[in-house]
DNA sequence: AAGTGTTTGTTCAATGTCTGTATAGTCACC
DNA sequence: GGTGACTATACAGACATTGAACAAACACTT
């Protein structure tokens, strides 16, 4: 959250926390205190949630906690945070569930602003429309709030989505597969790339094969990647997407992008979390 | 940028930019740093770009990053993240010359998607307000105009602000001096706060030192802050700030808390911009 | 008061990674 | 033909890693 330090070494990351790097790394054994991600060769490298968790640590040292309590008690108030983004979801569900577009929007700009976009999407929105989904397979959900739900947060979206063709990053080159009307999570998928620099081309819900070949033959995209809920969708233009994936390259995401089609026509799979999935391709 | 070097060969580049050539070139083979362009024999021609992007590196190995993440930060920095930071205050600023409400929330959408509530704060949202009001002060810009962006902005800030007096740690008191009405900065400083997972209690505009004394006795913050922006309004209330100071820790902030009655009072002074203020605050 | 066990910050050794620099042999340009 | 640049490989010092051991501080029992 804080000072925009990316991510740091032990050396560093102990100077500026004032904590040694033994210590740190005593802490790290003995009570999971720190999480931090590792480079190739096996170096920690921290980020700014671990300097907040060490603070915490330290300010119940400074109270006379036990080092253990004091751990115990950093990781906990994780928690807030957690049950923050959980509440938030709640939230959104409820105002979706009245129609209610100030509350849903006063959710959206709060999560924003607090957890930023990717956490927001992964944590609030992605799992909130899943939810919205479900219940509306499960009769408990009116096809009305689907609608109310995904224009809204369509629309909140693609306000961040301006100028996204301008820039210099590698161009990632977007659809739907024919039939398939879902494009929330390409678009989730497509901001977070956008956060990466690179240049997105939207072509949005529903798109014919030809038309993306078409596109992908005139832009030369870095990545073409077809999302689809279901697998039958994608199943029908196997022939196509395999012609595709030789002149460019591509990826399937969705739940509805098996292994074994996506290696039958030899393209990457994004599976799971798509944020995740966009992170990762954007380190390539 | 402006410097008039088209294209110049590695030798000279690394004299002007102060890096060895074997380093420009283990930095480019290693983690793409420089992407010069090559003469008909193979020669590296480097340009402005590259210059600005060694520039940066040097600047992450200062603030002690590794290599690795110097460069990989100075090139994730290659989209002109300040332009962009700039061109969002501009935006915003028309959007509140224009009354036009749906704009300027989604000028703050964006920045907080991108970068975050810091940044925004800083660069986008403090400078804005500083515009207004030195525009109003000039007699460029109508009252109603400042009006209609402080409430929309502290709207926006507030909505943030939920639960912020629950956790466990160190609390904060905040409040404006006596006829002081700026209460934004002193919001901003907040959340900062905040973020470090300090707790807040925010009495926000035209405190009286009475009213903040009481709160400070029942409530024993670890930290009061009391803001001006006006000199003369802190100077009214030397005597009960002294005071105050004597009972519990206390910094003077904003424009208005000189040095010479920091000192005097024997209050901390937090200088500039309170959002670095703040951060460094939490480190105590 | 002495004995026992736990907690916790620190130390050490052996190994590995990261990164700036140096070397060797070849090639480009004036 | 001399100066400078090219690639590729090697190397040393700074910095990190794990795992085990250690000593002071504290708690609890006998």
């Amino acid at each position: 959250m804080a000072t925009g330090f990316g991510q740091l070494r032990i050396g560093e990351f102990a100077r500026r926390v004032g904590v040694t790097p033994e210590l740190l790394r005593a802490w790290e054994s003995r009570y999971g205190l720190t999480r931090p991600v590792r480079s190739p060769g096996g170096f920690r490298l921290y980020t700014a949630a671990d300097a907040a968790r060490v603070e915490q640590m330290r300010r119940g040292l400074d109270q006379g906690l036990s080092a253990a309590e004091a751990a115990h008690a950093a990781l906990e108030d994780e928690r807030p945070s957690e049950d923050l983004l959980e509440d938030l979801g709640a939230r959104l569900l409820t105002a979706i569930g009245r129609y209610d577009e100030a509350a849903a929007h006063s959710v959206l700009d709060e999560s924003l602003a607090a957890f930023g976009l990717e956490e927001t999407l992964r944590h609030v929105v992605l799992p909130t429309l899943k939810e919205v989904g479900d219940g509306w397979q499960r009769g408990e959900i009116d096809i009305s709030q689907e609608h109310f739900a995904s224009n809204l947060i369509r629309g909140r979206l693609l306000a961040l989505a301006r100028f996204w063709g301008r820039g210099k990053g590698p161009l990632a080159l977007l659809a739907c597969a024919p039939g398939e009307m879902h494009d929330i999570t390409l678009l989730a998928f497509a901001l977070v790339l956008r956060s990466h620099s690179w240049r997105i081309l939207f072509l949005g819900a529903d798109t014919p094969i030809a038309t993306l070949a078409r596109a992908a033959e005139t832009t030369r995209p870095a990545l073409v990647v077809v999302s689809s809920f279901d697998p039958a969708l994608l199943e029908a233009q196997a022939a196509g997407l395999r012609r595709l994936a030789r002149a460019v390259p591509l990826a399937l995401a969705g739940p509805g992008a098996t292994d074994e089609l996506s290696a039958r026509i030899r393209a990457r799979r994004l599976d799971g979390d798509l944020v995740v999935a966009a992170d990762e391709v954007a380190q390539t």
